[in-house]
DNA sequence: AAACAAAACGGAACCGATTCCGTTTAAGTA
DNA sequence: TACTTAAACGGAATCGGTTCCGTTTTGTTT
C-alpha cells in the first residue's frame, strides 16, 4: 500500500504539501494541488486511518452503548445514528450489553468501548444509577446518555418526558370512559419502565381511579415476555376494560393472546402500547400508541457529540414529548357495555 | 494521559521492557514485570490503541456490512458477531446499508469500512449479483460472503440452502395433504429470497402440484409488507389452505390479518413461515417455520474472519441445513374438509 | 572458576500520518 | 527595478506504540 512519502516523491513534491492538499483551506498551489492528485491516482493511495489518528489525536470514532438489540427502540435508535454519524464521516463501534445484567458487566462493557479510544461514547442504558452514571462521566468526559434523565435538566442527558407519555395514555383511556384498568409494564428496573407507569397511575388517581394491584403485571419490553404477562393477567379472571402495555411489543403479544382467546380487542377491551414503533399501524386492530421520539432525540444526541469532539455548532436539545397516536385498539366504554 | 514512556521511567526499566510486559510468552523476569505494574496502576496508564494499531498494522477492528437493522436475521447475526468478536477482544464497526438502494450506494458503503482500515469485513448483502460480488473480492482480500452461495461450495461465502429449506415447508404442507397453496415471497432481487421460493414451488412441481400464479404474491420481508401481500391476496377471492410466507414477519403479518378476517390460522388455513425467529413460538397460533442457523453461520464466519486476520486455527464450515420445526399454524388439510 | 547458552534488557528504528518552522517563490507596491 | 509581504513549500519533529538488534545479566555445566 502506497504512503504519502510515495505520493510525494511520485509528484515531486513534499510530504507536507501532500498533507495539506487533502485538507481544504491550506495553501497549496492548482499546479501542486493537480500532479498531487495524479500520483495519488496512479499509486491508488488511501490515507492509514491509524496514522491519521495518532497524529491528530482524533480517532472519528463514537461508541456506541445499548442495552440489546432486540426492542424496536434501541433499533430505530442505532438505526438514525449510523445514518447521522456516517454522514459527517464519523464510525460508530458498538457495544452490546446484552448478557450484561450486573452493573460490573455492565461497566465492563463500557470499558470494552474506552480502550478503543473513542472520541466520545453514546450510552443508552436505563439501568445504571445516577450515583454510576456521575461517577462514569467524571471518568470520562465525552459522554451522552440517551433516554436518561436528571431531577433539573443536564446538558448531557436526553430523555423523553416518559412520565407525561403515562399521563397521555391515562388520560385517553380514561376521556373514553375507562374504570376497570390492567397494566403490564417493564422491567421496573428501568428508568424509563417506572416512569411511564408512574405516570399512568398518577393521572388516574388524580381522577380518583385506583388499580386493583393484581391487575398489575410487571412484566417486560419483549414481546415474550408480554405473552407471559398477559396470561398471567387473564388467569386472575377479575374484570377490566383497558389494558395499558409498558411497550408495543408487549402490546403486540397482548393483542395476539387476547384475540386468540376469543376477546375483541378495540371493543371489549382497549389495548394502548408505547413507544409507537413503525409496525404498530399494521397490528390488527392497528395499535393506540405513545408515540416516543426516539430520532429526535438520537439526532440531538449526535449532534452535541460533534460539538463536543469535533468542535461543530449544531444546534441541541435534549428534552423531548412524547405525543399520543390514536388507532383502533382503544375504543370508548359506552359502545361496550350496551 | 500517560505513555507508555512514562511507565518506563517510572519503573526504571526500558520502554521494550514495558511493551513486551503487556503481552505473554515475552521473556521478562518477575521482577520487572511487578515493578512495571505498580507504575502502570500508579499512573492509570492505559495503551494507546491507535499507536498500537499503527506499529503493529492490526486495527483489531471487523467491520460489519449488513442491509437493514430492521429485520429479525440480521439482527440476530449481529447480535451473535458482536457477542462472538467481542470475547476476542475484537471490536466491530457497523455499516448499515438500509437507504441503499443501488449497487453504488451499496459499494460507497462497503468504502466507508475499507477506509477505516478493518481487518477484515462480514458482508451480508443478499442483492449484489455474484459478479460484483467477485469484483469487490479481488480488490479487498479479507471479506468474507454471508447469507450467500456460489454454484460450487467457496471458503468464503457461508450459506444457508434455502432452496433446501423451501423443499422442507413444501413436503411439510405437502405431507399434510394440501393441495391448493398461497405464497407470499421476499423481494424476489435477493438471492435467499429467490432459492427459497424456488426450493417451495419445485417440490410441489415433483409432486405435480402447481401454484396458481394469482396466488403468488411478490412481497417482501417487512412485517408492513406482509400485511399489504395478504389484502392482496385475499382481494383475489380464491381458494387455498395452505400459505408459504417468505419469512416469519411477513407471516405473522399474515396471521394477524386472517385473525382478523375471521379465518382461523392452523384449522382452516395452514402458514408456515421461514427463519424461525425467536418470537415464533409465541404468535398466536404458534408459527411452524423453517428454522435458519443464523447462529451457527455467523459464529463460522467469526471464526473464519478470525483466522483469516489474526492467524487463528478454528474449526469453519461454510454450509448450513435448515430444519422444519412444526408449531400450531399448520394441519392436516383433512379435518378442515370434515 | 571458567565457559557458554539462554534469558532479560535498553534503546534505536519504524509504522504513516500531521504540523510547525524556516526558507524559497510569487505577487504586489513604490 | 528594488523592496515588501504573503503564499507555497520541504522536511524535521512528533504522536505512542512494537520490534529488532546488540549488549548485559543470569543460570547451568564442566
Amino acid at each position: 500500500m502506497a504512503t504519502i512519502k510515495d505520493v510525494a516523491k511520485l509528484a515531486g513534491v513534499g510530504v507536507g504539501t501532500v498533507s495539506r492538499s487533502m485538507s481544504v483551506n491550506q495553501s497549496v498551489s492548482d499546479k501542486s494541488r493537480q500532479k498531487i492528485k495524479v500520483a495519488m491516482e496512479a499509486l491508488n493511495y488511501r490515507p492509514n486511518s491509524m496514522a491519521r489518528s495518532l497524529s491528530s489525536k482524533k480517532s472519528n470514532i463514537i461508541g456506541l452503548w445499548v442495552p440489546s438489540f432486540s426492542g424496536s427502540f434501541h433499533r430505530k435508535m442505532l438505526q438514525t445514528i449510523e445514518e447521522e454519524l456516517r454522514q459527517k464521516g464519523k464510525h460508530i463501534i458498538l457495544a452490546n450489553a446484552e448478557g450484561a445484567n450486573t452493573d460490573e458487566e455492565r461497566i465492563k462493557c463500557l470499558d470494552y468501548l474506552i480502550e478503543r479510544d473513542c472520541d466520545g461514547i453514546l450510552m443508552s442504558c436505563p439501568e445504571l444509577s445516577l450515583v454510576e452514571l456521575a461517577k462514569i462521566a467524571s471518568r470520562y468526559p465525552n459522554i451522552l446518555f440517551l433516554n436518561r434523565s436528571l431531577p433539573e435538566p443536564n446538558k448531557n442527558f436526553f430523555s423523553i418526558n416518559h412520565y407525561a407519555g403515562g399521563r397521555l395514555a391515562a388520560e385517553h383511556l380514561v376521556g373514553l370512559g375507562h374504570t376497570e384498568f390492567a397494566i403490564i409494564t417493564g422491567r421496573m428496573s428501568a428508568q424509563d419502565a417506572q416512569n411511564r407507569h408512574q405516570g399512568f397511575i398518577d393521572y388516574l388517581l388524580e381522577k380518583g381511579i385506583t388499580v386493583d394491584p393484581e391487575l398489575i403485571i410487571f412484566g417486560g419490553y419483549k414481546f415474550t415476555q408480554g405473552t407471559l404477562a398477559v396470561k398471567e393477567l387473564l388467569g386472575k379472571n377479575k374484570p377490566f376494560s383497558a389494558l395499558f402495555c409498558g411497550n408495543d411489543k408487549s402490546a403486540m403479544a397482548a393483542i395476539s393472546i387476547l384475540h386468540s382467546k376469543g376477546i375483541q380487542v378495540g371493543k371489549e377491551v382497549s389495548v394502548v402500547g408505547y413507544d409507537d414503533i413503525d409496525i404498530a399501524a399494521y397490528t390488527a386492530p392497528a395499535l393506540t400508541s405513545v408515540h416516543a421520539p426516539i430520532e429526535s432525540l438520537s439526532r440531538n444526541a449526535c449532534h452535541k457529540i460533534l460539538n463536543l469532539c469535533y468542535g461543530e455548532n449544531l444546534p441541541v436539545e435534549t428534552q423531548f414529548e412524547p405525543h399520543l397516536v390514536v388507532r383502533k385498539s382503544s375504543h370508548s366504554v359506552n359502545t361496550i357495555k350496551k
